[in-house]
DNA sequence: ATGAAAGCGCTAACAA
DNA sequence: TTGTTAGCGCTTTCAT
């Protein structure tokens, strides 16, 4: 119980147990330069014997490597962010490296605070998933200033110089109007958040998907919300409801406002899909909601495990050109939201 | 764009544009020993001018602390271990502590190998929120072998000397089987996870709950299912359903179990809750379910916080005594999925 | 109040 | 093939 830290093996304990020198135990640890079978057999003995594991902190001190990465993303309980988490440890991991958690819950300070840590740490790379105010320009510059690659997976706008994972939000405003188009409905709500990039590209794709099918899309049926969040697809819901503009459809920016207007419509008396039809986007909780929410599947997972592929591509410097962009196909994803719009609405 | 690492400024080129010792610029920082207000302000000058961070790498070498904790847990993606992740996260990073991510997707081999990495990174603590199989025995052996601080945040059993935090499902267990009982329901269905010991603990509370009120439970009511997942939900509903025990009631062993379970009454046209009753448990997803889930709250944030606690009081030695157990309270939260049974049934 | 110097554990250039 | 040595950046003891 009241064991107080044990003092770790070295490499020179290693070297008096197996009767070789510090540099031989490291060349059969590192496998580099010769060394004898029977040397190497003394010290792999040795190292059992005395339960050696190496030091990665002498190591990163001599080798100015940490393999270790940083991840700075708004909140991991939003499955969105989970999922990249996912994505890029799998593949850090499968290389060697470890992952640190940023969860900054949206603060800007916290957000500044854990670039420094970051920094101080000496990781050898950064994936960033924040929301795209001029606050992340400066942080990604306070890293690409030391030479740190940078990577965005999803959330800001583009950031000179930094390589970037990102869906089509676009494509998939279009396919989320499109399909409503195609059920028949004419008046279609958007629950846009104010300031999101990702919002702007999904309205720029619902509007041409109107535009193509010959419809009017007013002003009015846009609502600008404050969030992300299910509160916010709540509040937005209400308004949509109450301007009088009369839609038989509502796109959401992400499946959780999706389910705060699934709430207020249900409070309202009105049926989904019969009544009004309903369109996520992320598809993070439509397949848990009920009515099951007809959603544009992101594919977070593969976005996280690109990020980091793109990551260490710069930070084993198998990769020095120009900024990379990869934009990740989005798909329509059909469940039980939509229906033709009542006749006569 | 081409910017190889540029090098960081060290203590001594701070140093040497200060015009001190590298010595005197070492105490500036660290806040230790004598310094003139003059040399003070030199090396503070000289340090923003060469935009100085201290590196950690280094510091960890000499100290023997990191600043850094592990957290193994079966999936980031699982709400209920990202809500305890941010718990930690949020406590730790307080305290100027990093977390290191290690998503083991429960795979043996995975885990053991991220328990390697972590010992070799020098983390100065550990959270463990793993399955209880006698795996994690050996692997927190490993760690405490070596004088390692380890906590148990949820998942696995008590592990002989290490502190532990858990939800006390058994009353969880209880109050959710004494909802059902209130309804007035007396044949009800569990759906308890094969060598789980949440799930024993929740059978035990149900137990306690029927026999208190002389109600029957044979054992058909109870259906062993493979793991926490949604489709082992849709499995175990089925089974039960098939019993022809006839239940009105079924008690999953978390949210996403009984999401299974809705969607398999849903397509067996019983309509929830007038035909069946159903009860989650852990409040993850349960509030975005339609019917809302009833179910019980589990404090994940909670945890995390006070694991973290538990490991910050361990690696900074202002606790050594016997390892410690928290038990927090678990809470029924009513929405939508339980009704009286019909009449008749 | 400040500087010089040793050493944390490892790597790597050089010597033997 | 192996050993010796210097040094990564920082802390800290010991002199001054």
């Amino acid at each position: 119980m009241h064991d107080r830290p044990v003092r770790h093996p070295t490499i020179k304990d290693v070297a008096l147990v197996a009767g070789v020198s510090p540099s031989t135990v490291g060349r059969v640890i590192g496998g580099y330069g010769y060394t004898s079978a029977e040397s190497q057999q003394r010290v792999l003995a040795a190292m059992r014997q005395l339960g050696y594991e190496p030091n990665a902190v002498a190591r990163s001190l001599k080798s100015k490597r940490t393999r270790t990465i940083g991840y700075l993303l708004p909140r991991v309980t939003n499955p969105f962010f989970a999922q990249i988490a996912e994505g890029l440890q799998d593949v850090a991991s499968a290389h060697g490296y470890s992952v640190i958690l940023c969860s900054t819950d949206m603060k800007m300070e916290r957000t500044s605070e854990f670039g420094r840590v970051l920094l101080e740490h000496r990781v050898d790379g950064i994936v960033l998933s924040l929301p795209g105010d001029d606050s992340v320009f400066k942080l990604a510059a306070s890293f690409t200033d030391r030479g740190l690659p940078v990577v965005v997976c999803h959330g800001s706008r583009r950031i000179h110089g930094v390589d970037r994972v990102i869906s089509d939000h676009m494509h998939g405003g279009y396919l989320a109007a499109k399909h409503l188009i195609n059920m028949g409905h004419e008046r279609i709500g958007v629950l846009a958040v104010k300031g999101s990039t990702t919002s702007s590209l999904i309205l720029d794709g619902c509007r041409k998907a109107l535009k193509d099918a010959g419809v009017d899309f007013p002003a009015q049926l846009t609502v600008e919300i404050a969030s992300f969040s299910e509160d916010a697809g709540c509040s937005g819901a209400r308004v949509l409801l109450m301007r009088g503009c009369d839609p038989t459809a509502i796109i959401a920016s992400n499946d959780l406002i999706a389910l705060g207007a699934l709430g207020v419509l249900e409070e309202a008396g009105l049926n989904v899909p019969a009544d009004m039809s309903v369109i996520g986007f992320d598809n993070t909780f439509a397949a848990h909601t009920r009515p099951r929410l007809t959603t544009i599947g992101i594919s977070t997972y593969q976005a996280g495990l690109i990020a980091a592929q793109l990551l260490l591509d710069r930070i084993e410097d198998n990769y020095r050109g120009e900024a990379r962009e990869v934009v990740l196909p989005v798909e329509l994803v059909v469940r039980g939201s939509v229906a033709p719009p009542r006749r006569g609405s």
